[in-house]
DNA sequence: GTAATAAGTTAGAGTTATCTAACAAATATA
DNA sequence: TATATTTGTTAGATAACTCTAACTTATTAC
């Protein structure tokens, strides 16, 4: 049987997958969009949990057909697997725009709460959430919120360290979550949308100097320019 | 230690308590409420599990000091006990009432998700509701709602039930929360607030003919009477 | 007041998700 | 290429929460 409609999907399989494994797909879809093949190491310090743990839920997982698992090999996320873990996707960020939206909570506060209320299941709910915020297509952090068939927009964006000198940008996303970063970027007037001029670059550090939505002239470094991301 | 403040309580104990325990202890608070002495054979009828778990679980949430237990004895929530019931009952009611005021879904729907959103552990989010919906004392069931320091609102409701002829109600509560009761409910026009006569009531059934909101007349056998708690 | 029934308890086992210790394969390094 | 290091795997243990079967105490009915 192939799936191809997450609601459906949900309806034959979602009652099977526990917390702890919604949480094992979240990660491993992280991971094989990071980087190309997923290791159980990285796993292990993304759950902060131990390699062998890691190594049984995977075997589990791969009973149950949400990835494909050879000793030794890489692991794979299925289509299911994919699927299951864009729909979490979807409810975290979901949550945490509504959270910013309406519920009127810093950028930097809605992580953790998020975490909790993807594994909420109701279709009502999370629906209800879409509906509120008129089916958006990006979280606050700016980015891309699967739609419910699990599909992404694509966005194009580069990381500011390799945006071009004079070149105006715009804030599309942030590629850091830390509230520490967040609250950085919130003290000098930075959010989504705002707009970025690359004034001048330091040869020797890469760092910037950039001004803010036509205002503010300030220093980025490279670990800054970095994490955010530019259209 | 005495514990006076839930705040402190919580920094100080929350995150020993875990899931399962937190339904234990809620069910545990409905029991006390509802019947004098809490016995087993309903615990284990109300979360759906067999004796044996339940005995042993109240074993641990003694140990815990979250109620008092002796062999054969009946079982009584310790102070501490209750603020951690009384905690959840409040995140409970609250995300009832901002699921119908703020997401404007049905008071028949709200239940079930409310039973998911009440365990997630964040003071931010909760008190973010408390505030949007302006510190309310009761949910979208009438039911009254904890306020931060686990102390609840009293009222003095009667059952529709022992209501006295020709005299006029506010309905202030359901006790029965199913979908279908609110549903009949919500058909006639019925919520929170609905004024209801006592029109005239049959002696052989105890049903009554009752007036609602100066407009509709109809019928209630006892059964709903009894489920109508009035002011 | 005793027998029958209901409620509560104990013992032992299963599942899920975790761990440590020991070992094996793959990769990096010299 | 041979060795050292890193990564992955197996085996066996533990904790939380559940179960069934068997037994004990309390309650009810005659």
């Amino acid at each position: 049987m192939r799936i191809t409609n997450l609601r459906i999907l949900f309806c034959y399989f979602y009652q099977m997958v526990s917390l702890t494994e919604e949480n094992y797909l979240k990660v491993l879809y992280r991971l094989s969009q990071d980087k190309q093949t997923i290791a159980v190491k990285d796993i292990a310090a993304q759950l902060d949990i131990k390699m062998p743990t890691v190594n049984s839920m995977i075997k589990k997982l791969a009973e149950k057909k949400l990835l494909k698992y050879e000793k030794y090999k890489a692991i794979e996320l299925t289509e299911k697997g994919k699927k299951v873990a864009l729909y979490i996707l979807r409810k975290h960020r979901l949550t945490e725009l509504f959270l910013t939206q309406v519920m009127n909570l810093g950028w930097e506060e809605v992580h953790d709460i998020a975490e909790q209320v993807e594994h909420i299941q109701s279709e009502l709910f999370f629906d209800r959430i879409d509906e509120m915020l008129g089916h958006p297509a990006y979280d606050p952090h700016g980015e891309p919120i699967p739609d419910v068939n699990g599909k992404l927009p694509v966005h194009k964006t580069i990381p500011l360290s390799e945006g071009v000198l004079k070149n105006k940008y715009k804030l599309a996303g942030v590629t850091n979550h830390e509230a520490s970063f967040l609250k950085y970027l919130d003290s000098l007037g930075v959010c989504i949308g705002s707009a970025i001029e690359i004034k001048e670059v330091q040869e020797f550090d890469k760092s910037m100097c950039v001004c803010i939505n036509a205002k503010v002239n300030t220093i980025f470094s490279l670990t800054v320019c970095r994490n955010l991301l530019m259209l």
